[in-house]
DNA sequence: TTGCTTATTCGCATGATTTGCAGATTAGGT
DNA sequence: ACCTAATCTGCAAATCATGCGAATAAGCAA
């Protein structure tokens, strides 16, 4: 996703409006590596922003992705998650406490679908589960963060 | 998962008690490779058993998956698909008509996580997006199956 | 600044998927 | 044939997401 500054300018210039509310999700949206759901969201704008409608935050949501500036992922049925991450990248969730980190991949050229069935790929994704450093470490568990799966 | 006759078994063997219900269920996941959603079963059901409740359907799909005789796997936040299929293997999405095929793929474990994030991954899933073969001929189009895609 | 036009926000209703609950029913053994 | 626990069923309810219409406010012009 593009900076909040850059989001202005291109909303202004496709005649969309520039609201706090937008401006709001905008910055919060900005570099965050959390993949939050629309709830996550929801949540810290109200605290900046008490009154903010979850409808106003699904809709802002939407825009985005559909303008391009945000992907979307799942993982395991749980809500949509928001990713301003438009990298080519993957995704390792953890088990213990459901972080969800990017990471990139090498060698994912070399995987290849091993039968002959004729199916065309245009995008492959992977998505690793297993345990993240933190709550890999025996030590220190008084830091691990509050497990963030939705199912 | 095991045939129906192997499931009416271990059913028997837990205790557990085998119904017309159950059975049915059985036969119509043995060997499906449709990744059937909960409401796709409940209709295929309902034909050779009017009166059989949704709510059976779900139970006995979350009965399976317990037990481990079932996979479940979900695809762009759509509802979940029940996957009788136990061996390792992988998915091709079609974005056509929404298909959805088991893969095995050549050289998974060549595919590693580039940064020394630490995280430890149990389980890689990949899956793929693309067009199915049905869908990529252009002639025979008569044959296509509709779209089964839920988002 | 004031006013106008239209995009936006907001709250509520609704839809889709899934689970909890309790009473009616039935499988399987005695 | 009878008993008892497991199962089935229908309905309520939880969760996540979207449609809709009225109220509001951003951006522009005068």
């Amino acid at each position: 996703m593009r900076s909040p500054e850059q989001l202005v300018e291109r909303f202004r210039s496709e005649g969309l409006k520039i609201t706090p509310q937008r401006q709001l999700l905008f910055s919060l949206l900005h570099e965050n590596a959390e993949h939050p759901t629309a709830e996550a969201l929801y949540t810290t704008a109200s605290a900046q922003m008490p009154g903010i409608s979850l409808r106003t935050v699904y809709q802002t949501l939407t825009d985005l992705t559909e303008m391009g500036e945000l992907g979307q992922v799942t993982f395991d049925g749980g809500a949509v998650r928001f990713d301003p991450n438009l990298t080519d990248h993957h995704h390792a969730v953890c088990n213990e406490c459901g972080a969800i980190a990017d990471v990139s991949i090498d060698h994912l050229d070399a995987v290849s679908i091993s039968e002959p069935n004729h199916f065309s790929p245009s995008s492959t994704s992977v998505v690793f589960h297993g345990t993240c450093a933190r709550c890999a470490t025996p030590t220190s568990n008084l830091d691990k963060p509050t497990n963030n799966q939705t199912k």
